[in-house]
RNA sequence: GCCAACGUAGCUCAAUCGGCAGAGCAAUGCUUUUGUAAAGCAUAGGUUAUGGGUUCAAGUCCCAUCGUUGGCUCCA
């Protein structure tokens, strides 16, 4: 029977997971015995479980080490053999105080069920708790509302693996002591086990990372610094052209293009509030002459001072000015990752100036405009998500009337267009709520990439204003907006889509030229430049290898087409075509490749 | 920033218990002139991330720093 439209939580692999997640912490138990246990849930693809170990004699927390992990997962693996029932019953709260009195994170899980305060997972409980769930196999005792398997040996212990350990902080603040996480695996069998494995062997071989270093299209310098890419050409060439794209598509929707520095005062980041907010995740401010000069962080307070550089009519709204605008931000060492999470990047920004009654229709304009783009790339797979803000939090900023405004507005153009999207509160920008664009890269890594902003808040800041029809001063209120994100994190998320093999029109060299022994060098050169006069991006190989050599270096290099050139081509004006896909299509008349490709190229085509 | 693992030639990796730093690919030179995924031979390439320490002897053991990777936290 499919369980493909049951959700996971009542699957019967989630039942698995969970149940292999207690079994491993009964391992751990028994190889430590002195270690607390916090929670064990089952996650996409597999489950952990957090621990405390103590401290070792030097006070320092006491972590696992590969070894711990091999003997766990030895144990483990046995303990699932060695066939126990699980057991559901449940405890009164006082019966399980007593009962985990040596338990001190399940202690404080207790009380915050029995205060009706939050459950295990940091989610909102509706009512105080009278008694708690209890799973039990052996001697294994655990807080727990299930649902799990009916015996460890239905959990087959040639279908789990232990993964890795790391550090977690207990509920995840970090302000709570760090616990040791230990990942693992579960599936029903040893095949899928052994799939799962394959797939996450795969999906490193598509990592941006590796396929960037391959194809020669970006690099990262210590010397210039971590999170500071440099762009190679092949990687420049594929960059702009996304650029040319973006451009192209908002000159034909109204945009208006600007240019700003890379450097602002301090001052102009106080007003906005960017820099008493997100102080420590920016670069140092750099002191001139006794002035503070933030490198920025934002783009947004430029183009604010662009809109108040002249007083603004009504006429001249909506005022929408874009620019590919780079930021640095000083993100934290370890968050950095390639492309995806950089300390310097390009963000291909706007900000729409706009009449409160322009709001929605220009909302769903840039959201359309959003749509065009992932559709141009092909994109389908992404989450939307509305992000509000947490009214418990003190980080954001604006009365709850901007906020709730906001929030309408947003919810009113999604269901407009007809747009799916997440509520997820605490997901806003401290000046308002956002609908982002969530991607996901090969390794099931959640990174955002388009997003569209609302703002009552920087224009009351800045003191922006317009004259109405009614000739009185008005306040505009201020989209954000970026369709790719960040260029780098875009591209990134690109190479791994298309595992490197980028459509023709993105593809940094699309035609490489294979003579078939150097005298046929000057004809393939004859026809580069013919076809490079068409716009087409062609490289010949002039390389002493041999012909089966260069389409090897092609196909590695995933290039749309080779074109293979002898006497019989030379003769016939001719070209013999070969895919990256392996398709040998024979000779063909240059002018009849040139049209094909130039079809391709300008229509944007997956196909080759 | 926190936890852990890792860092050897441009790339991918080897070097047993602490005992002469190696291979393939790439590069360079020569030979070969080739019809749809790797021709042959040769040459060159290293302060084993950096700085200290232990030792007769350190790529290997210890400490620190930097960086990378996987998590956690953060993400305008």
């Amino acid at each position: 029977m499919s369980e493909q439209n049951i959700p996971y939580e009542q699957s019967e692999l989630y039942r698995l997971r969970h149940s292999a997640a207690h079994v491993m912490a009964e391992a751990v138990k028994e190889l430590f015995p002195e270690a607390k246990l916090a929670i064990g849930p089952p996650i996409e693809d597999g489950f952990y479980y957090d621990f405390d170990l103590g401290k070792d004699e030097n006070g320092k927390a006491r972590t696992f080490t590969p070894e711990d992990l091999e003997k766990i997962e030895l144990r483990f693996k046995e303990l699932l053999k060695q066939n126990a029932k699980f057991e559901q019953y449940t405890l009164t709260v006082e019966q399980a105080l007593v009962h985990f009195a040596d338990q001190p994170y399940k202690l404080e899980l207790i009380r915050d069920l029995a205060a009706g305060k939050v459950d295990e997972m940091g989610n909102p409980t509706t009512e105080p708790a009278q008694e708690v769930g209890i799973y039990q196999h052996r001697q294994f005792i655990d807080l727990c509302r299930g649902p799990h398997v009916g015996y460890t040996s239905q959990v087959r212990a040639n279908a789990v693996k232990i993964l890795r350990a790391s550090g977690a902080y207990w509920r995840g603040d970090e302000k709570n002591p760090q616990l040791q996480r230990i990942y693992g695996t579960a599936w029903p069998n040893k095949v899928e086990l052994d799939d799962y494995l394959k797939r996450l062997e795969e999906a490193r071989n598509r990592d941006h990372r590796r396929l960037g270093k391959q194809l020669g299209l970006f690099h990262i310098s210590q010397l210039v610094g971590s999170g500071l890419p440099l762009w190679l050409p092949n990687g420049a060439i594929l960059r702009e052209e996304l650029e040319r794209f973006l451009r192209q598509a908002q000159l034909d929707r109204g945009y208006l293009p600007v240019i700003t520095p890379h450097i602002g005062k301090l001052d102009l980041y106080i007003t906005s509030g960017h820099y008493p907010y997100y102080k420590d995740s920016q670069y140092t401010p750099i002191d001139v002459d006794g002035e503070q000069f933030m490198l920025k962080p934002m783009n947004c307070p430029h183009h604010i001072e662009i809109y108040k550089s002249e007083s603004r009519s009504y006429r001249d709204l909506p005022l929408r000015l874009a620019e590919f605008g780079t930021v640095y931000r000083y993100e934290q060492s370890g968050e950095l990752t390639g492309l995806t999470r950089v300390r310097g990047f390009t963000v291909d920004d706007s900000h729409l100036f706009v009449t409160p009654e322009q709001l929605e229709a220009e909302f769903i304009g840039v959201v359309s405009l959003i749509q065009h783009v992932f559709n141009t790339m092909g994109f389908h797979d992404f989450r939307a998500r509305l992000g509000t803000n947490d009214p418990e939090s003190d980080k954001y900023a604006g009365t709850p009337e901007m906020w709730a405004q906001g929030i309408k507005a947003i919810r009113q153009a999604a269901d407009k267009v007809g747009m799916n999207y997440t509520l997820e509160v605490g997901e806003a920008a401290f000046y308002g709520p956002k609908l982002d664009f969530i991607f996901r890269d090969v390794l099931k890594r959640e990174w955002q990439l388009g997003t569209v902003q609302v703002d009552f808040l920087l224009p009351q800041r800045f003191d922006l204003e317009y004259t109405g029809e009614d000739g009185q001063k008005h306040r505009p209120v201020m989209i954000h907006r970026a369709p790719f994100g960040s260029m780098e994190r875009f591209v990134g998320i690109l190479i791994e889509h298309f595992n490197g093999a980028f459509p023709l029109w993105l593809a940094p060299v699309q035609v490489m030229m294979v003579p078939i022994t150097d005298r046929h060098n000057e004809y393939a050169r004859q026809v580069a430049q013919e076809l490079r006069a068409a716009g087409l991006r062609v490289q010949v190989d002039e390389s002493d290898d041999r012909m089966n050599k260069k389409i090897r270096n092609a196909q590695l290099q995933k290039i749309p087409y080779m074109l293979v050139v002898g006497d019989k081509e030379a003769e016939a004006h001719g070209v013999a075509v070969r895919t990256r896909t392996g398709e040998d299509r024979g000779t063909v008349a240059v002018a009849a490749f040139k049209a094909q490709a130039l079809i391709l190229t300008t229509g944007k085509s997956m196909e080759l």
